[in-house]
DNA sequence: GCTAAACCTACCATGGAGGTAGGTTTTTGG
DNA sequence: CCAAAAACCTACCTCCATGGTAGGTTTAGC
């Protein structure tokens, strides 16, 4: 059970965005060398967040990519929703019925139950969370919660 | 980022196990068929979780397995983390210094906290529990929690 | 000592993750 | 108007871990 490669480098390449793009356009290019990621990988990245709404373009010379909101607006879970294409920790724990053992399935909650913490979690991390963070980083803005 | 079938198929056999061994070993054939998983996948993963205690064993005729603890003493934590090799979502995120961007990486911080609450929820599951949930199953002992 | 079960070693196949090649289209600046 | 710079697109390739199988050997009960 991992992360892909496609959520840890698009969230990588979205925060260089937030970074860089302060005032203006950021290329593919350029992040692709600072993050010390493929320039053609980044592009398959860019083109999946693009169709999301998440990254706004412009062609030709002088063009880019920039976030389509503010880094506070945008969370680490929306980004690994879009570039991880199963939203579920397993299949049977989505909507779908296609299971034929739903029924009898003891654990299907508790795969369900355990994918909602995640996302929970995911989705209360902002790109500007991870910016503010100070290095070394602590997160901790509910420090052990309970 | 999916659990992989081991989790999934070893986490039904030891709810099989917590079934129907109440007074007595139960033979993987039987589990296999009951659950409709291959007996000889079954016995890798028996395999596996017997080595790190959570399960014994006695061969021969009438022999078979159970589990070494009582089911409300064996979280799925437990099961995931012995049949995922992998203890963490990323590679980066573990207690290895193998990351060469590590000072820099304003992510990693992020996927460490998720992974923690991953199994922080995992682990608050018991075999027993699973046993217990009405059906359809209704898993919540911390309804909505905060 | 026959049989039932666990136990073990080795091997195989397949999908999808990860990555690359080689273009086409749009836009800007000179 | 043209050339270059960038995004945009389609197709392909490689590799390896997951998932699964084959064919045994060892232990123990009757």
């Amino acid at each position: 059970m991992r992360l892909t490669t496609r959520s840890r480098y698009g969230t990588r390449m979205v925060l260089d965005m937030a970074q860089h793009g302060k005032n203006g356009l950021v290329r593919i290019e350029d992040i692709a060398r600072r993050q010390d990621i493929s320039a053609k990988y980044l592009e398959k990245l860019v083109r999946q967040l693009k169709g999301t709404g998440y990254i706004k373009s412009r062609r030709g010379p002088n063009g880019g990519h920039a976030l389509a909101k503010p880094p506070g607006e945008i969370t680490i879970g929306e980004i690994v929703r879009v570039l991880e294409g199963t939203p579920s920790l397993v299949d049977c724990s989505g909507n779908s019925q296609n299971c034929p053992r739903l029924e009898e399935c003891l654990t299907h909650r508790a795969w369900q139950e355990v994918t909602r913490v995640m996302y929970e979690k995911l989705d209360s991390i902002t790109l500007e969370d991870l910016l503010e963070s100070p290095r070394p980083c602590s997160l901790e803005k509910n420090p052990e919660n309970p």
